[in-house]
RNA sequence: CGCGACGUCGACUAAA
C-alpha cells in the first residue's frame, strides 16, 4: 500500500491525474484497499489541478467505502475551498472537522489565514492569527508569510512590517519565501529602497534570493518606472546562475508596456524566445496592452494573431487588453471581428 | 496500549 500510494502521490504531483486514477483503479483490481493517504492524496491531486467538483466527488466515495477522513483530509479539503475562494465552504469543512473529534491545527489556521488573505480580508486573517494564538497553537513560519501576504496584498506594508518584527521576536528563523513575500509588501507599495534593505538583510543572514525573490524585485522596478533597473536585475539573475524564467520576461515586459516602450517589450519578447522561456497568455496580453496603450492597434492585433499561431489559449484578460486597445482607436470593425472570434474560442465568456 | 511510516498550509507577472 506505501508503494502505491507514493506511486500515485509521484502522479499527482506530476498533474497526471488520469494515470492516478488508473492506479487506483489498478489497486482495487489487486485487492489492495485504498487508505485514507491514498483518498487524501488523490484528493490534493485533483485539488492542485484545479479539479475541485472531482475532488469533492472522491471525498464523497471515500467515505461511502468507509474510510474515515483524518485531519490531514479535512486540512486538504479546506484548503481546496479556501483557494477556490469559497470561504463559507471551508468554514463548515472546518466544523465537519471538530465535531469528526479531530482538533484544528497549525496547518487548518495558515490554510485560513492564506484564504482570506487572499481575498483581501487582512483583519480576518489577523484576527485568526490571535485565536490560534488563544487556543495555544504555535504559529510557523507558513503562518507569518501567509499573514504579511495577507497585509501585503491590502497595501498594508507597516503591518506586513509589524508582522515581520514580531516574528523575528518570536525567534523564528526567516526563510527565503518569508523574505520574499516581504519584498513583494514593499515593492507593490513603490517601496524599492525599503525592498533592497529586506534584500541586503536576508543574503547578510546567508539565505540566497532564488527566482521569486528576483522576480518580486523586477517587479518593483517596474512599479516605479525603472525599467531599466528592472531589466539590469535580469541580467544580475543570469549572473548569479538563476535563468530567468516566464514571469521574469513578463514582469519586464510588461513594465515596457507601463513606459510607453512597446518596441523595447517586442524585443525583449523575441529574446525571451532565444534564451528558450516559452511564452504564455499573460506574455501576450502584456504585448498587446503595451501596444495598444502605445496606440498601435494593428501591432496589438497582429500580436493577438501570432499567439493564435503559437496556439496559446487567449483569456478574458487578452480579449479585454485588445478591446480596449481597438477601441482607443476607433476600429470597430476590428473589435466586432474579435468578439465573435472570442465566442467562438469558448463559448461562454461574458 | 504506545511509537513510527506515505498524504495537507506560505512568496513573483497581464486588461478594466
Amino acid at each position: 500500500i506505501f508503494t502505491f500510494n507514493t506511486l500515485i502521490d509521484a502522479l499527482c504531483k506530476a498533474g497526471r491525474m488520469t494515470d492516478a486514477a488508473q492506479t487506483l483503479q489498478l489497486m482495487v483490481e489487486k485487492n489492495v484497499n485504498p487508505n485514507v493517504v491514498t483518498y487524501s492524496t488523490m484528493i490534493d491531486g485533483y485539488g492542485k489541478s484545479g479539479k475541485g467538483p472531482e475532488a469533492m466527488e472522491l471525498y464523497r466515495k471515500m467515505r461511502e467505502a468507509n474510510v474515515r477522513p483524518d485531519r490531514v483530509t479535512y486540512n486538504t479539503l479546506l484548503d481546496i475551498y479556501g483557494k477556490a475562494g469559497m470561504l463559507a465552504e471551508a468554514l463548515n469543512i472546518c466544523q465537519e472537522m471538530e465535531r469528526a473529534g479531530w482538533k484544528t491545527d497549525v496547518v487548518t489556521y495558515n490554510a485560513l489565514i492564506d484564504a482570506y488573505g487572499k481575498q483581501g480580508n487582512f483583519r480576518q486573517a489577523g484576527k485568526l492569527f490571535e485565536d490560534m494564538k488563544a487556543v495555544g497553537l504555535k504559529p510557523n513560519v507558513l503562518t507569518y508569510s501567509a499573514l504579511i501576504d495577507s497585509y501585503s496584498k491590502a497595501g498594508r506594508h507597516k503591518e506586513a512590517q509589524a508582522a515581520f518584527e514580531d516574528f523575528k521576536r518570536a525567534g523564528l528563523k526567516p526563510d527565503v519565501v518569508l523574505y520574499s513575500a516581504l519584498i513583494d509588501a514593499f515593492g507593490k507599495n513603490g517601496m524599492v529602497d525599503e525592498a533592497l534593505m529586506v534584500l541586503r538583510e536576508m543574503m547578510r543572514e546567508g539565505i540566497q534570493p532564488n527566482i521569486v525573490t528576483y522576480n518580486s524585485l523586477i517587479d518593483a522596478y517596474g512599479r516605479v518606472g525603472q525599467v531599466d533597473r528592472a531589466l539590469k536585475t535580469l541580467e544580475t539573475m543570469k549572473g548569479v546562475g538563476i535563468s530567468p524564467n516566464c514571469v521574469t520576461y513578463n514582469t519586464v515586459i510588461d513594465a515596457y508596456g507601463k513606459e510607453g516602450r512597446a518596441e523595447e517589450a517586442r524585443q525583449l519578447f523575441k529574446r525571451m524566445q532565444d534564451d528558450g522561456a516559452t511564452p504564455d497568455a499573460i506574455t501576450f496580453s502584456a504585448l498587446i496592452d503595451a501596444s495598444g496603450k502605445s496606440g498601435d492597434t494593428p501591432g496589438a492585433v497582429r500580436i493577438f494573431r501570432e499567439m493564435q499561431d503559437a496556439g496559446v489559449k487567449p483569456n478574458v484578460v487578452t480579449f479585454s487588453a485588445i478591446l480596449s486597445a481597438c477601441s482607443r482607436c476607433g476600429t470597430c470593425e476590428d473589435a466586432a471581428i474579435l468578439l465573435s472570434e472570442m465566442r467562438n474560442s469558448d463559448g461562454h465568456v461574458y
